[in-house]
DNA sequence: CGATCGTTTGACAAGGGTCAAAATGCGTGG
DNA sequence: CCACGCATTTTGACCCTTGTCAAACGATCG
């Protein structure tokens, strides 16, 4: 009987995070609940958010991956990173803004309006770490392309894309879903998808990784994290919950 | 007289760039200019605000050139972006923000606190747009690093520098200035210096470019802009001041 | 007038891209 | 349940941009 409550109150990936980022209080976690009876659907591929369209609201994602990226006149779109379940979308500051980038469904999305944070609350704190560890991640994004040669950037982006996904509580006994095409992991990571394929194949042959049915399994992130000097995300110095 | 009183009054360029901004009152105006009396002088390469430094205020750069950077166990120095006069330094979200990157000096630079905005108010406006163009402009520089060739990505980052300084009022006759050796903007764009030496000569021959006395002319933007598909920044769609 | 920093030039190596095609997997309809 | 068609993965051969290493040259400053 608990067996099944449990089960059935598993927390949602955005309970998950945010209440691992602020200690949101009973109410504020209800309102997270409340949140996500309302879910809008996208399937893959489609284009969420338009460059240059306006920001109606606020949203989270609470199912499936999506990619932030921009449509070059060569047909090319880069993705300058990954969504994942329990981000959040369209956080600009100013009154009227408007997308910075186009967001594209890379597998099933299912998104949910954010409830309003009252200024000083737990939740407000919440969104506002969600903010700085995005920002984190983009600058661990620069970094990656810049100084890392293809195998370092893939050990680097896995190893992140395995915390964020811990953190929002979707790994599975050190199993990962990571339901990307390559061509789509080389677009995220500036390279090509042959070389991506290349890359893989060698990280296999060392023994760095498993992947079978879209799930990805690090045998030793240890090791990985020293080849690539990887840091964990943290949004302020000596806190420990995060 | 006239003359006189106009150049003693030169309005400086975060007075420029922020009234570009939103229409700023004449007190905000006031008060941005009693915060110009209150400058703060950092000498050339000195570390302004370290990675992980609490943010204590919000200030503004009023002059001179600093490069938001991370330091790598390797040595290496990658900029992330530059700061140019009139962009705005600490203005994370949250309550405890923490500098997400170190900033360092390029030249010596001046900077003030910047003055606290009414929500609401024109310069509150001011104060967001700043920070949707500088997400702007981080975007624009991953895109040039990922799809950019050495060449491109030179006149990608020219273009865009001379139009942040045209917007703060400090190019003369289409000259601008550009006070960072070859191995700073190497650092900048993802290259070596030996390449950007190379790239520079090369634009030099192409008749693109003029560069003396740490001032650059671009003799034709036009063509320049064609090449890569420069765009130039907008906040807010249909926003003509912009 | 050294000393030091920045620019310029040369020779060479290599990581990754491009092009092309084969192999494998997978959903759909018959 | 099978066959077909399309998407994805894999492999091979070749080449090009950029990095590396090294040294010479030039300018600026105490």
């Amino acid at each position: 009987m608990t067996g099944l409550r449990l089960l059935a109150s598993t927390p949602s990936p955005l309970a998950t995070r945010f209440s691992r980022l602020a200690p949101l209080a009973p109410a504020e976690l209800d309102a997270l609940g409340q949140a996500e009876r309302n879910q809008r659907r996208s399937p893959a591929r489609r284009e969420m958010v338009a460059l240059g369209d306006p920001v109606r609201e606020r949203r989270a994602l609470v199912s499936g991956w999506a990619g932030r990226q921009r449509v070059l006149a060569d047909g090319r779109r880069p993705i300058l990173g990954v969504l994942l379940p329990g981000d959040l979308l369209g956080m600009g500051q100013h009154r009227n803004p408007i997308a910075p980038t186009s967001i594209v469904a890379i597998t099933e999305v299912m998104t949910v309006p954010l409830p309003a944070a009252a200024p000083g609350s737990a939740l407000a704190e919440a969104y506002a770490r969600s903010v700085a560890l995005e920002e984190f991640h983009n600058l661990a994004q620069f970094t990656r392309l810049r100084r890392l040669d293809a195998y370092e950037r893939i050990a680097d982006w896995l190893l992140e894309t395995r915390e964020r996904l811990a953190h929002a509580g979707l790994t599975v006994g050190g199993h990962f879903p990571l339901p990307m095409t390559q061509e789509i992991l080389a677009d995220t990571l500036g390279l090509t998808s042959v070389h991506v394929n290349r890359t893989l194949q060698a990280m296999r042959r060392d023994g760095l990784l498993v992947f079978q049915d879209k799930m990805m399994l690090l045998p030793d992130p240890e090791r990985l994290a020293t080849l690539v000097e990887y840091r964990p995300a943290r949004v302020r110095l000596g806190d420990p919950t995060l």
